[in-house]
DNA sequence: GATGAATGAGTCTTCATTCAT
DNA sequence: GATGAATGAAGACTCATTCAT
């Protein structure tokens, strides 16, 4: 009985990684079911047994990895000992999970801009809850006096995630060579950090 | 025979801002070739008098629409006296677009992040060209000495423009009034600037 | 007056010589009016002034060219002194078109066979017509004597442009170099009337 | 597992059985895919299943009737003692291919004179596989001494075969009550035969 | 639960034909 | 008469989804 279950399990995650690298390679609507449930090894009606339609695919691999992705990153947060750290680690996670898992981060980077009807709701929910670790950073640092007070946390957030979705997109691009990822996350927050740190005179 | 030809730029015109629009609400795959011939008023054959097939409108859309907009973004940039109030106008013309041209803005978003391979070159040739305007003001204000030498220009300038798209996506989700879009403008160019001066001691 | 009407019946036949060669390359399905129009030189428009469709172009070649291919191959029968003569000179004619015409003769190949309804009624009129020729040479030879009474001379006529229409065939396939057109033509009318005359004995 | 496969093999064979009715009803180009799934009893859809396109319904037509004509043709040739009565078999079954399965007979008649360029070498090769059947039994009339030498044997069998398929084609249109089939076979077959014969004096 | 053959709705695209100039 | 831009009906083909086994 547990046994079953878990190759049920099994199958269900075998079908969303399936997902993952057929979607990252094609794009959603270039992306054919029957190519997903080849690729999971498993038959086309099968699929459906695990989700609802193809949608479902996409909206469960969201829930389902943006959570993982939002626990991880802050679980690695807590591991700095101040703002400014905390802003660089995540910068460093975050160009990081780029070469982890540059499948699931080329989908996230297109669907989370795809403003397909379906998904806008609860991708949102989910993205602005992981940009709350970082204005919370922010806030943190302007309730500690070393962040400038006038800067908005939500705008500055946004500026900065926006920032690093960017560099790591390029960096796949540049066919990962040219520029090294713990460096460029390093430069960008080392700008973000000198550009909002509280003026002491 | 001017006016002739002038009715026919005028269609071709008309069929490219029906797709923006068409395009925009839907994302391309859910975009129906009818429907941008209804929403330009002509016959869905007369769409193919102008382009070769629905992905050559996306192309298109693109080739003209990146030309304009590069251009603009140029001009507008040389009014600037320095290099630092010239990235405060490329923040603010980029942002601003967002309100002049949403439906384009839109299209840009997801489309330059989509990896459809019948665009890749091209889009990205004309958006290197782009973000060229920002390593140029870069690599200026680092000879000129009042930006530090160690920032690379490529990456800060991908950061910039990444930071600022962000930006200018969570305007309009945010029903556009929560912020305002000269400020936020303002805010990004700051952090940056503040983030990239060299040290006067 | 005389010189419009010259012209216009050039225009005319220029719409239909282009279609005797697009009709050969391509078949009449895969064959474009726009191509009609622009290998005749005129705007697609100007074949509806002179055809009433597509169709007719096809109907219209048949009816100008059948009643000149009769004519001119009853006027060579003639020449024959005797049947035999006769049917010599009708494969000689007949083989011989396919060099001197053959974009017509591979039109009229196909398309004396393709069952299209439209046409069958009259192409069959012109082509039983054709035959009579054949059958009447058979009849006049069988009236002499020199030809067996037992042959039908509708099958046999039938057999006999068979004969020829599929060794032009075979011709134009093989790169006309294989075999001599007039060997061919000699050949055949021999079998035929060394099959069909009458035992003296 | 026995059944589903004979299932299968029926629904292709049924799709084929059907497309051999409209075809022969409309012509290839008349004819539509949900037509064809229609006399199939098949969703349009299901063609595809086991089709590649309505092309490759044509081609897969001829592969696999062509083939069992040939066979069949072989097999009744063998049992002609001579080769007179060898091509008064031909002849016979030939002629009486069109009334046993007019259908196939008709897109037989028209496609394999249609210069469709896809067909072109398949239809050909198999096509000059079943003419040598001819034109075998003629060159061992040669060497038998019966047959004159002087002939083509690869001319003749074209003028042959070309001749039956003539007097086939009317046949059919002339409402099959004029002539009788095997009568025709037998006269045709007698003039090539008498035609072709060495001369003993 | 698992399968994969079958379905048929949905869309792009072509091209014969029209008609305003 | 001549033009050729515009039309829109028609049809091949795809692929998400279903369901009998």
């Amino acid at each position: 009985m547990g046994g079953l279950q878990a190759r049920t399990e099994d199958k269900h995650k075998r079908i969303l990684q399936a997902a993952i690298k057929v979607f990252a390679q094609n794009g959603f609507y270039n992306s054919k079911v029957s190519e997903i449930a080849k690729e999971a090894g498993v038959a086309d009606g099968t699929i459906y047994l695990y989700f609802k339609n193809k949608d479902d695919i996409l909206i469960s691999l969201f829930e389902e990895e943006m959570e993982r992705i939002i626990q991880s990153m802050k679980h690695e947060i807590e591991k700095g000992k101040d703002p400014f750290e905390k802003l660089k680690r995540f910068a460093f996670v975050q160009l990081n999970s780029k070469r982890e898992n540059p499948d699931l981060a080329a989908i996230m980077e297109v669907e989370l801009r795809q403003s397909s009807k379906f998904m806008k709701e609860y991708v949102n929910k989910k993205f602005i809850e992981y940009l709350k670790i970082i204005s919370r950073i922010i806030k943190e640092g302007q309730e500690v006096g070393i962040i400038k007070k006038g800067l908005d946390p939500i705008i500055i957030s946004r500026a900065f995630w926006g920032a690093l979705d960017e560099v790591a997109r390029f960096w796949v691009l540049s066919s990962k060579r040219r520029i090294s990822l713990p460096k460029s996350a390093e430069m960008i927050s080392d700008v973000f950090i000198r550009g909002m740190v509280e003026d002491t005179s």
